[in-house]
RNA sequence: GGACUCGUUGCAUAGCUUGGAUAGUGCGAACGCUUGCGGAGCGUUAGGUCGUCGGUUCGAAUCCGAUCGGGUCCGCCA
């Protein structure tokens, strides 16, 4: 599928310089063709650098010989080519039959749409937290990034299938029950306060406290852990119920910030659907486990390490299967390598919009059975996990004889600043410090909504003392959604976010409500000029440099998704959002549109900032962002 | 001891995958801009030997090696 987008004029001077080259009888040269810094016309390429070499002469006279060769051959988008005295050759682009190309290509439904995954299928894991607690402000940072990253896959052309995979049988959630049925927590919580945040601030939190002070609890949760395993216990079945409760609540979090899911995966069904002794035979069968006859790990299964790397047990001496392998089974599952014990039914409750949530379950059900694995499968983890998830990134590779049919998603974790992590009781003496659930040091992520949204329907009611309590309500939402989203994926994955409950409230620079601003602006044009844009328009009007530059960022949406789901990188979606803000506030600073003398170019602007109304919501979208049209 | 990761202006961050032209942005600081399509905005100014040393190269923030500093991981726990 050809797309008439700002590629359009990179293909068409990749073409002609090919051609150029080829009749040097210089092919081969990987030469780049890219969108040009400001101030060096529209397209560059390094192609006489690479040049130099082969030809002995400098890049500059290259760049010269190659404008000119370039002058003679036919080109339609390109006006001019010209030779810079540091060696680069710069195009200028032909901009009344660009604007033209991009404007009417913007206005299309699937604009932005890029080929990449060409309908192969692709799992996407995210979120994955214990359900014993609320989600708080880290947990947060892998939800965005998943759901953002499967947003972008899916305008690549993927078939994603978004999994939750549900940690409801381990050591955390055997904490809680032990506060539950020995320390004397009510089940019910406190008026007005969620059972997840009850159960993670108060239960959780006081009940591994206890632990210090009374050794015979160790016993008792040992005890609880062993009992859930057994799923027809009757301590399963309680837990069950618990976990379900703040599932439930969880979800409720995540719907609320626009995410949802294909699929619940449950650890406990993993566990007693058997697919880990299936794995297992496989894996002696490949020779990627081995029996320990001697050392320290004598009568253990090992798979073993890399180079100077310790070797990992994965069945103990006891006979037991360690914490990975739960995972093995579950990564083989998901790239479809095992036959599917699971049969599957929906959620109890529906999420926001109309994807439909599944489960698995080993009962019997009556709705049909569903595939969601993947050819390629994304874990989201935090980098901490990197050293197991390699081992399992391994496996799969040689499962699937694909090196990157599995992938390790990873991530930086989100920190406490020094100042939020006072405000929680504990001095750092300047540091940041790591959030943990156990201590009760960490700030949920609901909490973080509620403040964001409080300010920002106070905000809101001081601009529009006129508006309807339930618009304000909604925009309220929107720029908060908004803010904490952007706050997690505008910066690089490999980075730690130290988060500062202040700082997360600000609302200027870059910033969600920015962008969202700038939509709002376009928004009030468009209203305030009382018709609809009309395509038929002059486009070879649009001759400002701020009106040209707003034109060349929209035809560039469509290379920033390709880049940002071939690199994984949600982060480029935000800088490409925030930036294409930028040309059109600057914009409607210097340009004026709405009632001036020349009707033609009133409509030509007007259809301008049609557009980029249309591609900023676009590419918010990916984001999971929404932009009201006030705010 | 081994491995991973980060280091760019007072603070925060982009650019590094694929080496080239003027290192981009936000906060903070100083000044200025609203009878105008909404100031959650725009403009101007100040602030950078891209941790350090070395190598490759005609050319290095970018690639390679070493080194220093911060963070993380390395259990027959999960």
């Amino acid at each position: 599928m050809y797309k008439l987008t700002f590629k359009s004029i990179i293909d068409e001077i990749e073409n002609n310089l090919h051609k150029i080259l080829d009749a040097l009888t210089v092919s081969e040269i990987p030469f780049s063709v890219e969108p040009a810094k400001p101030g060096f016309g529209d397209v560059s390429s390094n192609v006489s650098f690479l040049l130099a070499k082969h030809m002995k002469k400098s890049p500059q006279e290259i760049s010269i010989t190659l404008s000119e060769k370039y002058s003679q051959l036919n080109h339609t988008l390109v006006s001019k080519v010209e030779s810079h005295p540091s060696g680069y050759l710069n195009f200028f682009a032909d901009w009344e039959k660009l604007s033209q190309l991009v404007l009417s290509e913007s206005n299309l439904e699937e604009f932005g749409f890029v080929d990449l995954g060409k309908n192969s299928s692709i799992v996407v894991e995210h979120t994955s937290v214990n359900p014993n607690k609320a989600l708080h402000i880290g947990h947060i940072r892998n939800i965005v990034v998943g759901d953002v990253i499967s947003r972008i896959l899916q305008k690549a052309n993927y078939k994603v299938n978004v999994l939750n995979y549900v940690d409801d049988s381990g050591l955390q959630v055997a904490d809680i029950l032990v506060g539950f049925r020995h320390l004397g927590f009510s089940q019910e919580p406190p008026e007005g306060k969620k059972f997840d945040h009850y159960c993670g601030d108060d239960v959780y939190v006081k009940t591994t406290e206890k632990y210090e002070q009374d050794s015979s609890l160790e016993e008792i949760r040992k005890n609880v852990l062993k009992e859930l395993e057994d799923g027809g216990s009757e301590t399963a079945q309680f837990a069950d119920k618990i976990t379900g409760l703040v599932l439930e609540n969880q979800l409720e979090t995540c719907w609320n910030l626009g995410v949802t899911y294909d699929c619940l995966n449950y650890e406990s069904q993993i566990i007693r659907s058997g697919l880990w002794s299936k794995i297992f035979e496989k894996l002696k069968e490949m020779k990627l486990v081995e029996f320990e006859n001697e050392g320290k790990n004598s009568g253990c299964w090992v798979i073993r390490g890399e180079g100077k790397e310790e070797d990992k047990v994965i069945v103990r001496s006891n006979g037991t299967a360690t914490y990975i392998a739960k995972d093995i089974p579950y990564a083989a599952w998901k790239l479809g390598l095992l036959e599917d014990p699971f049969n599957y039914k929906k959620y109890q409750k529906s999420q926001p919009g109309s994807r439909i949530l599944w489960q698995t379950t080993l009962d019997a059900s009556d709705d049909p059975k569903q595939n969601f694995s993947g050819d390629k499968v994304i874990t989201v983890i935090d980098s901490r996990q990197a050293r197991l998830q390699k081992i399992i990134t391994t496996l799969m590779a040689k499962f699937k004889s694909a090196s990157d049919a599995y992938v390790h998603m990873g991530y930086e974790s989100v920190t406490l600043s020094p100042e939020t992590a006072r405000t929680l009781g504990l001095d750092t003496e300047g540091k940041q410090a790591q959030m943990s659930g156990r201590k009760g040091l960490y700030v949920n992520a609901d909490s973080v909504y509620d403040l964001l949204k409080k300010k920002t329907i106070e905000e809101t009611s001081k601009r529009h003392p006129e508006m309807h309590e339930s618009d304000i309500q909604s925009i309220a939402h929107q720029i908060s959604v908004g803010t904490l989203r952007y706050e997690m994926i505008k910066q690089d994955l490999d980075k730690i976010i130290a988060f500062d409950l202040t700082k997360s409230l600000s609302l200027e620079g870059d910033t969600a409500p920015y962008i969202q601003y700038t939509h709002a602006r376009a928004a009030r044009i468009i209203e305030k000029s009382g018709k609809g844009p009309s395509i038929d328009v002059d486009f070879s009007l649009l001759q400002d440099t701020n009106e040209l530059n707003l034109v060349r960022l929209i035809g560039l949406f469509d290379i920033q998704v390709r880049d940002a789901a071939k690199n994984l990188s949600p982060k480029v979606i935000a800088r490409y959002s925030h930036d294409l803000a930028v040309a059109f506030n600057s914009f409607y600073e210097h340009v004026k549109v709405l009632d001036i003398d020349d009707k033609n170019l009133e409509k030509s602007r007007l259809f301008l900032v049609n557009s980029f109304k249309l591609t900023i919501e676009r590419s918010l979208a990916l984001l999971g962002i929404t932009a009201p049209d006030k705010m």
